[in-house]
DNA sequence: AGTAGAATGATAATAGTTATCGTGTAATAG
DNA sequence: CTATTACACGATAACTATTATCATTCTACT
């Protein structure tokens, strides 16, 4: 049987937004040289979901609502894909599974140690006093955890262009 | 064989100042109810090296150096224990192994996306200017990423106590 | 529509970590 | 200083998260 490439899932009304957000994804797909898969493009879309982190298992359950024969090996694969192109990045969790952010836009995160929830927090430039005000009220702060990441001084000349590729 | 309680490798010239790491270590487990055991004592001398970041592996690796009977097993509850008492923290790096501190002055770090070198930063209280300051020349950022943990409001009554055990 | 190369799904394999359990050891009491 | 007991250790199995393999299927392009 041959599939559709369409938002599944969607209803007409916001169609014409909904092909919009896909011909962008095809863009991006072009671009990076990947084939624009029924598969990607769902697990693209639920990736993009405003506000959501996502583990490779909680994708793989969403997914399999549209795609019912979808493989997990699929979800990993594509997760890996998108890094690899920069469509998504990994949260530095203290957690087991990875979780992944579509949100491009610099900004950190507010993360619960007891239910895990992760919400985001836009980029304030560090300045403290920006920082504290967005942080909601009755989160009790127990510790901060700045990453900076990059490449250090001996590596810079050794792989110049490679220094994107996080993992 | 009955081994002696000692921080083995360490010769006699620094054995007074030795002597006293290890009874305030020994302090430290009469605190948290801990036996102040020989594998402890080693694991926690080779963590609090300063400046140093192991992985349970690495640890592992050089434990064996001084007890080659050392089970990795041994080591893995070894560092959850000490995270659990709050002796060491686990660093969120984007990596598959955990990184481990036992630097409990808060800070931040600086990581080489290439070479997976982590130099210490020192807290800077979120000043950009400040921060931008500490970061070695050569060093090219490529993005932050700063998670601030913690207890969210709909949690905070939950687990009052409880949440200072990360993962 | 036909074709080449890439992606998928099923599953095996691997890496990192945790659990199990019999033996050994540290802390405490006598 | 020795005996006891609960806890810790070591060996290994088990488990979880992730990646590799490979035959089949699909996408992109002609």
């Amino acid at each position: 049987m041959r599939l559709n490439i369409s938002m599944s899932g969607v209803e007409g009304k916001s169609k014409g937004r909904e092909s919009k957000r896909l011909e962008q994804f095809r863009g991006r797909c072009a671009e990076a040289g990947l084939a624009c898969t029924h598969q990607r493009q769902v697990i693209y879309r639920i990736l993009t979901e405003p506000g959501q982190h996502w583990t490779p298992d909680d994708l793989y359950q969403q997914a399999r609502k549209e795609i019912s024969s979808i493989s997990l090996a699929t979800v990993y694969k594509t997760v890996k894909t998108f890094r690899e192109v920069g469509l998504v990045r990994e949260l530095n969790l203290p957690y087991s599974q990875q979780h992944l952010d579509a949100n491009l836009t610099p900004h950190h995160h507010l993360v619960c140690l007891t239910c895990r929830k992760v919400m985001d927090l836009s980029q304030a430039e560090f300045d403290p006093a920006f920082l504290k005000a967005r942080i909601p009220h009755g989160f009790q702060v127990q510790r901060y955890s700045l990453e900076v990441l990059g490449t250090c001084e001996d590596c810079a000349g050794i792989s110049g262009r490679l220094s994107n590729v996080v993992r």
